[in-house]
DNA sequence: ATTTCACATCAAGATATATTGATCTAATAA
DNA sequence: TTATTAGATCAATATATCTTGATGTGAAAT
């Protein structure tokens, strides 16, 4: 119940719905790109970021200073369908292309 | 996407859960057997129920006095999915058998 | 060692959602 | 018509969640 609760309400949000979208199709994406792609604050993504990955749904690589997120694999079963069906939506807000500005000169 | 933020929010308290679970195990229930089975006053539980209709769970059908509620039918794929889900969750909170107390004599 | 950078976390205020008791509506019974 | 009943809705409060700016942390560069 509480882990339901925890998934669902991780998707209970617009931006968060958008991040996860994203990095779905991005694949491998640190934060800054976030930040940029969306032109949202930095602690506002992190809190995201942490929201989607306590639900399941992200993991995070730590490389260095960056932190890479990207879909939690293998999803099961209704985290998946859930996924597909942020798919299927329309993902109003403009975001730019994957750019990030920061160094990233690992 | 307002859509599926309005699924999700629903889904997204224990005690809709509870009640949509309730409702989908026993069929068509009217408010005041929510309101007993689970101990709820009634202006709480109607106004579960509403979310959750008009989150597309449920669908009501009056008749007389009562107000008899049912999931509805047919369901697209993702609330199916959410449905069966919750169907796998303990669902803790001790809830009685489903009796009305009230007149219910149409 | 100090600075800088990417990111995480915290504390405060803003916003949204839940709960309650009161009131309102419509259907039936008296 | 009036009273009663099932249920919906409202207004106020309580509670939870989001957003922001500030601060904290650890890695890399100087």
């Amino acid at each position: 119940m509480e882990t339901f609760l925890k998934t669902v309400g991780a998707l209970n949000d617009e931006t968060r719905l958008q991040i996860l979208h994203f990095i779905h199709q991005n694949g491998e994406v640190c934060v800054c790109e976030i930040e940029e792609a969306f032109s949202l604050i930095q602690s506002r993504v992190s809190r995201h970021l942490k929201i989607l990955k306590d639900a399941g749904f992200l993991r995070v690589d730590r490389r260095g200073k960056w932190a890479y997120y990207t879909v939690r694999s293998p999803l099961d079963r209704f985290r998946l369908e859930c996924l597909e069906e942020i798919g299927y939506l329309e993902m109003s807000m403009s975001h730019y292309a994957l750019t990030c500005k920061k160094e990233n000169t690992l």
